[in-house]
DNA sequence: GTATCTGCAAACCCTTTGCAATAAG
DNA sequence: CTTATTGCAAAGGGTTTGCAGATAC
């Protein structure tokens, strides 16, 4: 299977844009990212590391690496976006608890079936979709008693 | 069935917070509104009508709809909230033409065994869910080629 | 009467962008 | 060599907030 990494420098040649050493640093950021993240964490976990990128590429950046089918937006929050790597995951969404912010992954083959199903009934050729499910934990329930 | 207003007359009253001229007009002119809005958008079409609130209290109202479970955060884009009303109305998902940004509404039960199953297998009890399927509209998939 | 709410304008903060220097191909 | 990319700093733009006057209760 091609890296993460491959397959960007092809997505790059296939638009006549360029391979950086900036571009390659960040991606392997956040691919050792094992998590959502937004731009700021991803910012100060590479200046820590002494590896100096200015924000400007990382947004700009970001586009890119969506459109390459390597990252996703996962949700927006307190005014900013989170996103987090997809390539090489199985697809996922998320369960997550209003009160605590836990977050959990699943995945439930009934949404494939969905997303047939609209795609006849509305003529449309449904290229991914976003399931959020919200809800209170174990403990969060517990607690509120 | 009680009205939106009688509602969030409640709401208001639960918190000890005051029922003024200006939330009930934003309230009005958002259940007129037979259509996602942002705050921008809901500004002007009140101005137009001579309604004049400031965006200021439509950004400080939203937050308490939200709580009163009267509107709905829809999705982010381009920088800016979406939101709908939803009292009154049957719970709806949304596929979106990334191309043109047609927004339809369907429905499924299949999301309601979704859920069931979430609640059995980690224990939460569900909230709600919001399922966002993105593609492209027949029209958009034909101008691609 | 008193605490909440309003409008205004300024502040905030995430994101985008213009520009001159740099570097990929 | 040519054109894309970078870092910087400034601009953009949706949202929040401080404040003084107005108002719900």
């Amino acid at each position: 299977m091609k890296s993460e990494l491959d397959i960007f420098r092809e997505f790059l040649k296939k638009k006549g844009m360029r391979y950086t050493p900036e571009r390659e640093i960040i991606i392997k950021e956040i691919f050792s990212i094992h998590d959502h993240f937004d731009v700021d964490s991803l910012y100060i976990s590479m200046r820590k590391k002494e590896a100096r990128v200015s924000k400007a590429s990382i947004y700009r950046l970001i586009p890119l690496l969506i459109e390459a089918n390597l990252i996703e937006e996962v949700f927006f929050d307190r005014g900013q976006m989170y996103y987090e790597h997809i390539y090489g995951h199985e697809h996922h969404c998320h369960l997550r608890c209003v009160n605590c912010k836990q977050i959990l992954e699943f995945n439930d083959p009934r949404l494939k079936e969905i997303e047939r199903d609209l795609a006849d009934k509305f003529n449309y050729k449904i290229l991914r979709h976003k399931l959020e499910v919200m809800g209170l934990c174990q403990k969060c329930q517990d607690e509120q008693e």
